[in-house]
DNA sequence: CAAATATCAGCCTCACTGAGATAT
DNA sequence: CATATCTCAGTGTGGCTGATATTT
């Protein structure tokens, strides 16, 4: 009696909100499975590509620029520095903070997780020129920024 | 001393994978806030959009074509069922399958659904043209198809 | 005193797993 | 026997809240 499975209902395959999230769910599949490899999560590479970009920071400016809750920068920083990848120290200028910095092996593995993670939107974007995959950026942009 | 709050990392801002969660994190919130003035959600969304369009269905074969799980089903149409949004019976034609049909209440309150979900993406993409729309619906969909 | 920081404890949702009972 | 369905119990993640101690 199984004769036919479903397809997607015409009202979800129109509908922006439900394809960001089916699309995004496969998107965080991939790059967690990626990342599993060495052991981190999406949130560890956030904060040490924001590390390397911005140079030492506080905890709080941390989570602030890449979206982090407070409260879970403070996990996500211990697990750094049990790795080795970043140094949590006080600030001597501000009693409140502590002063994260990336060491020199958070900089070498932030190279091997840009790769981990570049294959992930390989394998999500399978035949997508360098233009589409533009193009696709520059929408998504669009709505962050609105 | 706080001078500068950092911006998101470029290498996030130009990550789909980044992109795509932040935007089905947007996207998701405005859709519940929009569905939480009837109490429902989104899964309950989703499968009444399904039996409106398909007719009288398994709860395996509407779990399979909303991609909700089949352990999440069960609850979501023990929700329906006590809105009186749609019935559940016993398939006669195979024991081991519960029939779900939406009612006239469901086919009605799905309208009022629709208006609220439709309200959700405008607020998402707060002015984006029909065709914008229509151009970032179809990127979506090669991504999901592939 | 007001505001910001780091930390901790805990909540809720959602995608998912495993197992059992039933039926094909 | 293998497979499919429904159900329940439970797991783990992610985004979030509230409270506290400390410092500015």
């Amino acid at each position: 009696m199984e004769i036919g499975e479903h397809p997607t209902p015409a009202r979800l395959r129109a509908l922006p909100s439900w394809l960001l999230n089916q699309v995004a769910i496969a998107a965080n599949r991939l790059t967690d499975r990626a990342l599993a490899e060495v052991g981190l999560r999406r949130y560890h590479f956030a904060m040490l590509a924001a590390l390397d970009e911005f140079g030492p920071s506080s905890q709080a400016d941390l989570g602030r620029c890449t979206g982090v809750d407070r409260s879970d920068v403070v996990a996500a920083i211990n697990t750094l520095a049990e790795h080795g990848y970043v140094d949590r120290s006080p600030d001597p200028a501000d009693g409140r903070r502590n002063i994260i910095t990336i060491t020199a092996a958070g900089t070498a593995h932030l190279g091997r997780l840009d790769a981990l993670v570049a294959g992930a939107q390989d394998e999500l974007l399978l035949s997508w020129s360098r233009g589409e995959r533009e193009a696709l950026i520059k929408q998504l942009t669009r709505i962050t920024d609105g």
